[in-house]
DNA sequence: GCGTATTGCTACTATAAATGTAGCAAAGGA
DNA sequence: TCCTTTGCTACATTTATAGTAGCAATACGC
């Protein structure tokens, strides 16, 4: 498979300052953009498995949401099939691997 | 003024794990909550100009945003009104600081 | 006192986004 | 061939957000 992602370049909503650090708070903050991340973190996943890790949330969505992670260069999909981080990708994910441990002493 | 926010435990959408992590991604991946961190991150704000910091965002949602965010325990109203973050919510703004580096080098 | 401005916050309708279910075509294995 | 899994889409329903207006409370200057 490995479709390339679409080239277009849908305007990221909510920033229209242009700042880099706007669009991407912007493009983090849609839901599950986030979790699909981390759930990718490790290793990659199939579309229904990430379906799986993610609470079975409607593929609508998660569909979408890879597209925009794939446009942004975060997100790839694997010749063989499934869904994985590309190196910048890695690197955004490590960037707010932090969370994990802050989340653990937050609790709520 | 400095209400007390409310005790309403309204469930962490998409988190019925009960992981920690699971909870903060979601809170975090609803809209504008990151962006609400991100500008309190070096002073207070009142309701009002942190309205103008976000683009004209819609009051509606930032009163949501903000009042989950006060009961998540990041963000409180100080006793001379304005909108700052707690102690926990400065730790965790510094958690995903580093975004920013990232963001001016992704440029997109 | 009075008017005026600002605070945090809410009501309301219109619009956009997400959910939930079903199902497709293509590729692969038995 | 049949069966399974892949990535992905259609559709109607529900939920969230946008956008505008406006409230009560507080704090000013006069």
């Amino acid at each position: 498979m490995a479709k390339q992602a679409g080239s277009t370049t849908r305007s990221v909503r909510g920033s229209r300052t242009g700042r880099p650090i706007m669009a991407l708070l912007d493009l983090l903050g849609r839901r599950w953009s986030l979790r699909i991340l981390w759930e990718l973190r490790e290793e990659p996943l199939t579309s229904r498995s990430l379906r799986t890790a993610c609470d079975e949330a409607s593929p609508t969505v998660l569909q979408a949401r890879l597209t925009e992670l794939r446009e942004a260069g975060f997100v790839e999909l694997g010749d063989g099939g499934g869904y994985g981080l590309t190196p910048l990708g890695r690197e955004l994910c490590e960037t707010f691997m932090p969370l994990h441990r802050f989340a653990e002493r937050w609790k709520r």
